[in-house]
DNA sequence: TGGCGATTTGGTTATAATGCCAAATAACGG
DNA sequence: CCGTTATTTGGCATTATAACCAAATCGCCA
């Protein structure tokens, strides 16, 4: 692997892990509705308003969100909404792994 | 966010975890054109074959890829294709991140 | 201006991920 | 059976993530 592929495979690799965690994906999927501030990401997702806004940075600074600042309030929207097609190949990527440990039982 | 929607983006997390490491999209990519040994896989990368094993073995535990034993060889194969829609979506996030970047200066 | 709500940033601590080496296992060929 | 090749596993040091609290900012309005 020379230096270009590596280049190549870390730029890749830096969006999809921004995408690798339960709460980043609940905020991409509640984006994909609509833009929402980080008062009300926080109310749903119940952790500290500052691990919110941390998530929520590691997902703007890969390009997956943007923000809007009006008033004293920060609304983030959805930019990338092709990332949402993950969600069916992952979890097909998930059942096909369940039904395969219930056919190995039989 | 209640027990039912963290279990979800949990597993979707995991799996998608899996995919977030250069070396892991290169074996994806690679396995993608037909399935290899780890040997082979090793040469290509050029760490160490436990690291490449290891880094197999996380792509086998969430179900993206499949391992064949034959002979003395392992040969692995990939077994979600779906996979490897990510790589378009991704590279469009990383060519609108470049574009922005240019206009902003301007 | 003073204070309040909203958000980000810094600091700290706990946990997880990564990479290499060494050792264990497995399959083969002589 | 022994040595060799291929692969996995265990251990360890290093680095990266994640969560919370506290403190700093920002915008607004009385």
């Amino acid at each position: 692997m020379d230096a270009k592929m590596q280049n190549r495979f870390g730029a890749l690799a830096d969006v999809i892990k921004a995408m690798g965690h339960p709460t980043r994906l609940f905020l991409v999927e509640e984006l994909s509705r609509g833009e929402r501030c980080v008062c009300e990401l926080t109310d749903m997702i119940g952790a500290d308003v500052s691990t919110v806004s941390k998530h929520l940075a590691v997902l703007k600074n890969v390009g997956i969100v943007g923000a809007a600042k009006r008033g004293s309030r920060v609304y983030y929207q959805l930019r990338m909404p092709c990332v949402l097609n993950f969600f069916g190949c992952v979890e097909n990527v998930i059942k096909a792994r369940a039904e395969e440990s219930l056919t190995h039982v039989e």
